[in-house]
RNA sequence: GGGUCAGUAGCUCAGCAUGGAUAGAGUGUUGGACUUCUAAUCCAAUGGUCGUGGGAUCGAAGCCCUCCUGACCCA
């Protein structure tokens, strides 16, 4: 808390110089510098000059004046700029002295932002149909990145996945095994690369020429909704299948969820019934008399055209997709009663159980899911959709704080669309499971590992093939976190398989070499890095600007929090260690005649190592010694 | 027809919430730096009508409106 500290101090004399002007309150920024004008800036003589009628440096020079009487022996000057702006300057040693103790401290950069309120956050929520794709990881990546960021700011975040074991794409590859032959235990082949690749694309094909199997998967469907079904029990035993395999891969890429969420029970427990009364009773639905959708409920909304009213109950009286939404929406929010126990699913990779929703009543139902803080993550493909349901549920309860985190979906580029034989497209194309215009996340993942491995091999060739497949996994991993989390949510991505195995510029592989080369120093130097040291000897600017980089922390992790923007950590990273390589390729810290000036740098050598270490695992990375 | 998102350097992207200092990185191209704590690095050069046109403002990449292009969603 060093440089919020001192921006809250200015701030809180600046609102006292405009009161003792007899001025109104008005909102400044106070933040820190970007270019080399002081430690830290404020912007308020130019907000003040439609009340002054001044020019922004003449009031700038006023404050400045009336500030002189807050300086102390931390804040030592205040420098009206002919801009306008007011910038502070801090007394370097003393500054120095608090950030490098702060940051090592283990708490460094957790706040109280959510004062430890129940926080629900939902990712992944993939089909247990096929492997995870490329597409999966941007969803799995936000949502593991979005959950560590909430526990750092002092929320008690519960991570939900839910799993669609009773849909379309399920009753698919049921109507596969059994009507079509596909054998259940495919060798040489893994189940939901087998299941994904073969057994549904294949069906799906057949559709078009066997109007049967159509008629086949609606009863499917409908066995589906009945509990004690044999095709209810063969599809447990399929999906769950399918679904260890995508949770092996979610484990690979360091997410971990508390609370698995199956459909079929959602369906089985007759929540949707007193849903649909719920919404009967407070209108929010009506039944349609005339038209096309003559015997269909529809739901009202105020988004978009009303002639686009979204139909809830068909004509025939299925459910259509946004009821079970809005029933997994109200359940965890806590508007209806939680009628499930819960029981332990798995043993995750992290020693984190992993707990399933039972209609079992010898287990207990003493864990609580629901609160009134939710998060979904979901592509902005569903937007509408998620604007219903939020629309929907907060006429429940107007305390309620539903968010949609959207971010744009993932594409192919055309050169790896055609790389892999897909139809060919002058543009990049769309993935989908239905055509398998996909890229397997373990794959590729595979593929990098490998790429990595020849290079770590040419750099270390006196170390055996486990440490190094070890080393290649983690920077793997690594790598494809950190171009998920570096871009905006609103950027659509497109994949392409042979800039993706790039590692140089801004990558993951940069941080962490920067943070191995700043291990070694520490491996390396004979005393150990203590506090005790002449910290006014670190005083030029590559020293300055790492050291106010990592006084920032905390700015940056409540800005990424507040605006659940992970990239902003992404980039605080990346700039952590460019100011680290500059500092490194600068300044020699081992080796010196000054051991003084050696303690000094070894000190600051040290807090690198944990602020970075500590972001880094924000993002879901560990960070290596060795690189 | 209705809605959402994007458009900034050759390419990929920061910056936009909360307007203010010379619009920043990576990559590419060109040059330079390993006898040194790790060169998967660093330093320098190169490269921009911030999609278009208007508006409000002392001041716009950012705010408001128009249009264009692309992506997606609803019907």
């Amino acid at each position: 808390m060093v440089t919020n500290i001192l921006i809250n101090e200015i701030s809180l004399n600046i609102k006292k110089i405009i009161m003792e002007l007899n001025l109104p309150s008005i909102k400044f920024t106070v933040e820190p510098t970007r270019s080399n004008f002081g430690y830290i800036m404020c912007n308020v003589s130019f907000l003040l000059v439609k009340y002054l009628h001044k020019k922004p440096f003449e009031i700038a020079q006023l404050i400045a004046k009336k500030y002189q009487k807050f300086l102390n022996d931390l804040i030592i000057k205040i420098e009206p700029h002919p801009t306008g702006y007011l910038n502070f300057f801090i007394n370097d040693s003393k500054l120095n002295e608090l950030i490098l103790k702060k940051s090592c401290s283990i708490n460094y950069g957790k706040t109280n932002i959510g004062n430890g309120a129940n926080i629900n956050i939902e990712h992944t929520s993939i089909n247990p149909n096929k492997p995870i794709h490329i597409g999966h990881v941007r969803n799995i990546i936000i949502g593991d990145t979005i959950a560590r960021l909430l526990k750092k700011i002092n929320y008690n975040v519960n991570v939900l996945n839910y799993v669609d074991d009773s849909g379309l794409q399920v009753a698919d590859l049921i109507v596969g095994f059994k009507c079509l032959g596909f054998n259940k235990n495919p060798k040489n082949s893994r189940f939901d690369v087998y299941c994904g690749n073969v057994v549904y694309i294949k069906t799906t094909e057949k559709y078009k020429n066997d109007p049967n199997l159509l008629k086949i998967r609606q009863n499917i469907l409908q066995e589906l909704e009945r509990k004690q079904s044999s095709t209810t029990k063969f599809a447990n035993e399929i999906t769950k299948k399918i679904l260890n395999k995508q949770l092996e891969t979610c484990w690979r890429l360091n997410s971990s969820y508390d609370c698995l969420n199956f459909e079929s029970q959602i369906i089985h427990s007759g929540l949707w019934k007193s849903v649909f009364n719920k919404l009967q009773e407070m209108k929010l639905i009506y039944y349609e008399q005339k038209g096309k959708n003559a015997g269909c409920w529809i739901v009202k909304t105020r988004i978009g055209n009303h002639k686009n009213d979204k139909i809830i109950i068909r004509s025939d009286g299925t459910a259509t997709y946004i009821a079970k939404d809005i029933t997994y929406a109200l359940w965890k929010l806590g508007i209806i009663k939680d009628p499930f126990n819960y029981k332990k699913y798995i043993m995750q990779h992290d020693g984190k159980i992993l707990l399933e929703t039972t209609l079992d009543d010898k287990y207990s139902n003493n864990v609580k899911f629901s609160t009134r803080k939710t998060i979904t993550v979901i592509d902005s493909r569903q937007s509408y959709l998620q604007n219903i349901i939020s629309e929907l549920v907060k006429k429940f309860d107007q305390q309620i704080i539903y968010t949609h985190l959207k971010y744009e979906a993932i594409k192919l580029s055309q050169d790896t669309a055609k790389e892999l034989g897909l139809v060919y497209e002058n543009k990049p194309i769309q993935m989908s499971g239905r055509k398998g215009t996909y890229i397997i996340a373990d794959y590729f993942l595979d593929m990098l590992k490998y790429n990595i491995l020849q290079k770590a091999k040419k750099r270390y060739n006196n170390l055996d093939m486990g440490t190094l497949s070890k080393l290649a996994e983690n920077l793997a991993v690594s790598t494809l976190r950190y171009e998920m989390i570096k871009i905006d949510l609103s950027k659509m991505i497109v994949f392409d398989f042979k800039e993706s195995l790039d590692v140089d510029g801004n990558t993951a592989l940069y941080i962490q070499y920067a943070y191995a080369r700043a291990s070694r120093i520490l491996e390396k130097a004979k005393i150990k890095p203590s506090f005790d040291v002449e910290y006014e000897l670190l005083d030029n600017q590559y020293e300055h600007e790492l050291i106010k980089i990592i006084g920032e922390y905390e700015i940056c992790i409540c800005d990424a929090a507040i605006n659940l923007a992970p990239k902003i950590i992404a980039t605080y990273c990346y700039k952590l260690a460019t100011l680290f390589n500059s500092f490194y390729e600068h300044n020699t810290v081992l080796n010196l005649k000054n051991t003084q000036l050696t303690n000094a740098r070894l000190c600051l050598v040290n807090s690198f190592i944990f602020t970075l270490q500590s972001a880094l695992s924000l993002l879901g990375m560990k960070a290596t010694t060795l690189l």
